[in-house]
DNA sequence: AATTTATGTCAGTCATGTTGACATATATGC
DNA sequence: GCATATATGTCAACATGACTGACATAAATT
């Protein structure tokens, strides 16, 4: 076999699998079924690409993508708490901790105790964690921002819609309340 | 404290961080800048949520998330090759290889040697495979049942045409070529 | 007959998640 | 002030799922 279709599954020829929808031809099930079932897949694909290259710049430095959960997150609520991004992230202290102290060690993250509650320590980024930051991030922006070109203003009102209506909880929803005007 | 407030991560008080945006006010960047941001998170979120309870119910049964795609594709395109899964998956042979041959050891999935190619070992769901199946995708086929029915048919064409943007591969968006009438 | 392809396997490593227990400092309620 | 709750950190032990690199076999292709 020559090479013209190894990069390309399914690409053709009698034996192609065809996906499996289930119920069969009139039922209206049938296309709802299949409706659905893509959406899972693209939110499989997409998120597997959306997260493909940050991930190669970071195993490049020793790091993972719990640390870019990190620092994307302190970088976008500066002086927030542990506690705080516990709640976002929704691992253990015990996975978070492992991550942060990491980040702390090597710079990209420095701790200060709260001034009102003397037991927090507040997070925020450094100059070298926000250049990370800014770094990791910028693959991601760029390629929204490519898609909602692409998709145009009404297609990104629908897909901030479905967005949230994924998510299970009212407080994340809540997170996007103030749209940008 | 009482915990009115504990699970809700920024409800209010003088000292409630906000997200960093970057640029300040009158910038038009900065409105581009926030709707990417929340697009990111958005991704994150629904991400979470989407694979949570699957994620549950493959836990209690000993398995992970990897044999939940492994499954959901087998199911999906009945009769694949393992080289078609590990295109789709894009992770590496021997990851695969674990993931799969527990899957057949544990009665999930069976294996025919390919009748045009003898090499090829095809793919399929055994009766307790489809079970399995149906009980993973069941929660997030009803997730986004309810996002797509929350959202509107016009936002679902936009979801779509974002969440195509966001691929990478042409590849990857052809398996969404065929529309559901 | 030589090469390529499809698949499987072994050994070792790493990142990231888990549970459960325990420790410390601080804040809050009575 | 004392008891309790909260915010945080830490230890040990473990599982999953990814990786690399090397090697093996059978079958298809050239």
């Amino acid at each position: 076999m020559t090479d013209i279709n190894s990069s390309k599954p399914f690409s053709g020829g009698p034996n192609r699998p065809r996906p499996r929808t289930g119920k069969s031809g009139g039922n209206p099930l049938f296309l709802r079924e299949e409706e659905l079932r893509q959406a899972i897949e693209m939110l499989f694909f997409a998120y597997r690409d959306f997260t493909g290259e940050p991930d190669k710049i970071l195993a490049e430095r020793g790091l993972g993508r719990a640390h870019h959960r990190v620092i994307y997150f302190v970088g976008r609520y500066p002086g927030m708490t542990v506690s705080s991004l516990l709640d976002i992230l929704k691992i253990t202290k015990q996975s978070l901790s492992r991550v942060l102290s990491q980040l702390v060690q090597e710079g990209y993250i420095s701790q200060e105790q709260g001034s009102v509650d003397r037991r927090q320590r507040l997070l925020t980024l450094t100059d070298q964690g926000h250049e990370m930051e800014r770094l990791l991030t910028e693959t991601q922006r760029k390629r929204i921002a490519r898609a909602y070109r692409a998709a145009g203003p009404e297609a990104v009102e629908g897909f901030r819609a479905v967005m949230l209506g994924i998510m299970s909880s009212d407080d994340d929803r809540d997170r996007f309340g103030d749209r940008p005007e």
